[in-house]
DNA sequence: CCCGATTCCTGTAGGC
DNA sequence: TGCCTACAGGAATCGG
């Protein structure tokens, strides 16, 4: 389920290989996403020069010499660089081929993701306002996530992974940031303290840049840009982990729906 | 405004 | 072996 992390990790692997490319052709194979893929923008698309790549929450910015590619994977999307010749899988909706012989492949089997051709500044369209901090930029504070939590009654996982408080966090490391904080997930968001939301801050900060470092967490299917999958998996402490021991008291782990998500925590190290 | 439920979709796993 | 159902979840949207 690519969160930051793993957006941020397509970011790194694709820069190297398509900055500096022009897109000679465009292959749209399935224009059903969460948001269509309209057929015209192919046309549009052949030609243009790619400027740059940047990540703003779950979302990836192609930036070209005229407007820009908008990217979320959904749950289940990639985007990767392949040679020429690979061979195509069920659900690899869109082809992007570059002036250095590479192919940049939009795969996506639940289509829960998109990719949007914006001729205006990204940050107008209504997918990127309303967005929270990046956390991990200085604006991401405890202090921020305490005041936006003031009269919340909703569970404080449930206002993590809400991408108007701080952006880029979901199932996965919301579990893990809450774990390594010492807090319950189902506590109400409104009634911790500010010395709490001050370590949940930094564990969301540390788990996410640690995840990074990894690669991403590839749970099924994840590859980065470069179709390399991560490696966090490994170090999750929580998620995924329901009746096996804790890693930290070995009590077993408890699975609970909050939110209509599964959440994982210990009930003797969180509270 | 706030919050919980619903919705989109397909691959996988478990039960019988 | 094969069929059926439940479950996985990002986030927009809707109803209370």
């Amino acid at each position: 389920m690519p969160e930051l992390p793993e957006v941020e990790t397509t970011r790194r692997g694709l820069q190297p290989l398509i900055v500096g490319r022009t897109i000679q052709k465009i292959v749209v194979r399935e224009t059903r996403m969460r948001w269509p893929f309209d057929p015209a923008w192919a046309a549009l698309l052949t030609g243009l020069h790619i400027k740059g790549i940047e990540r703003r929450a779950k979302y990836l910015l192609i930036e070209l010499s005229k407007g820009t590619l908008l990217v979320h994977l959904g749950m289940s999307g990639n985007l990767r660089c392949v040679e020429p010749g690979t061979p195509l899988k069920r659900h690899d909706h869109l082809e992007f081929e570059l002036d250095n012989g590479l192919n940049l492949r939009f795969h996506d089997p639940r289509r829960f993701g998109c990719v949007l051709y914006l001729t205006s500044p990204p940050a107008d369209h209504p997918l990127l306002t309303n967005l929270g901090p990046e956390p991990l930029s200085v604006g991401f504070t405890g202090q921020h996530l305490y005041e936006r939590a003031r009269g919340r009654k909703s569970a404080v996982k449930t206002f993590l992974m809400d991408q108007q408080h701080v952006v880029g966090v979901g199932n996965i490391y919301a579990s893990e940031a809450l774990f390594g904080a010492g807090i319950r997930p189902d506590r109400s968001a409104g009634r911790i303290s500010l010395i709490r939301y001050e370590a949940l801050a930094k564990q969301v900060r540390i788990t996410l840049a640690r995840a990074i470092e990894q690669g991403g967490t590839t749970l099924r299917d994840f590859v980065g840009g470069d179709g390399q999958p991560g490696y966090f998996q490994q170090t999750l402490q929580v998620y995924g982990r329901a009746g096996e021991p804790c890693r930290q008291c070995g009590n077993p782990i408890q699975q609970a729906t909050i939110g209509q998500r599964s959440s994982y925590f210990c009930p003797h190290c969180q509270h």
